[in-house]
DNA sequence: TTATTTTCTTAACCTACCTTATTTTTCTTA
DNA sequence: TAAGAAAAATAAGGTAGGTTAAGAAAATAA
């Protein structure tokens, strides 16, 4: 693993002199997940601010009942974990687990200040890459709000097509919302109208 | 009016010098605006990212039916607007509009790059500030996933006592993502449930 | 103080989506 | 290549929350 995909995505936003690079990579910490392993469980202390290189992970929250409740799905080039968690070092509310073998790239939290005192245009990258992340959760919010659930389903393959193929139905059913059994039924009834 | 609590809010996240803080203000425009009045409407370009010094404000959604969904209510120290239509500078999707007399610190776009390259610890200030409003909007689609409607409610009621004593229940209930008729309703049982 | 507008309530009926349970299909792994 | 596990489909009955329509109460204006 190399960091190009890293550090392009950086550079996307902010531009770093060679050196900044350097003292960037000098902090970086690289690991692999196989599937099923959590990067984050709920109740710990997120230490690693994570970047995916490549794989497959889910963010979810699970509740008293049981019940999984999937937030955000991360692939290549995504934050993934608990930002939340990460920042004020308390315990996080969400999980991340991998889906399949996932390479990632850290932070740690202890490195993380150094970092920004050493490279503050890092403040500025994640201010950009955040406030991005802001304006679409306000957008998934109203989405909710405004759209039956169909509709949320198809702006979900029209807008994430490479996310809605790798992962297993019943899971995109619970980060839009619903239940498998409806995003069956839902399915069906589309396949059958497009035939008529 | 002036700046006091404008920079307390900053001088808890970063630590100002006075330099500093001459050239933020000198960057700084005030504005009073009407009950009623736009701060941003949907499809303008938001041209100044606005600060609430007192008042009330609701970012709201005009859907194709006509339909109003409040994703926010901006008070006292709340920053309010279509942030993603400030940093990309296109036409927004998001209405802000005044629920009163409201008086509120602007910074225009044009500026807002000075300031960056001036005074660095505003990108910190507004990376703080937005990683903290994305973690509450990722919490806030979880629980629209996994909590009924009333629950939603008394967590609002909880989490936001001054906005939902001085917003109209229908606002709340657009908030809440229901019908005023339902939590009418809902309010109803409560109170019944509470009597026996 | 009344008139008007805005907000809230009530009630009957309706529907999008959920629950539970079973079956079928697809994917894994031996 | 079969056997087991995971994912998807199907179907019947249930409910949270929506819709429509009318009236009551509260706020604002004149």
């Amino acid at each position: 693993m190399n960091y190009k995909s890293f550090l392009d995505n950086i550079n996307q936003k902010t531009q770093l002199t060679e050196d900044e690079e350097f003292i960037l990579i000098s902090k970086l910490k690289q690991r692999t997940y196989l599937k099923g392993q959590y990067i984050i469980q709920q109740d710990d202390i997120y230490r690693y601010q994570t970047f995916v290189v490549s794989g497959k992970v889910r963010t979810f929250y699970l509740d008293n009942d049981g019940n999984e409740h999937i937030v955000a799905f991360g692939i290549e080039n995504w934050w993934v974990g608990d930002i939340c968690s990460f920042t004020t070092q308390t315990p996080a509310e969400f999980n991340s687990q991998c889906l399949e073998k996932t390479e990632v790239i850290q932070i740690a939290f202890e490195d993380m200040e150094d970092l920004y005192r050493e490279v503050p245009k890092l403040e500025r990258y994640f201010r950009i890459t955040i406030q991005k992340a802001y304006g679409n959760m306000s957008k998934r919010i109203v989405r909710n709000h405004s759209m039956p659930a169909k509709d949320r389903y198809l702006y979900f393959l029209e807008t994430y097509p490479e996310i809605a193929q790798r992962v297993p139905q019943y899971m995109l059913a619970s980060y839009l919302g619903i239940t498998k059994e409806f995003l069956s039924r839902m399915r069906k009834k589309m396949a059958n109208d497009n035939k008529n």
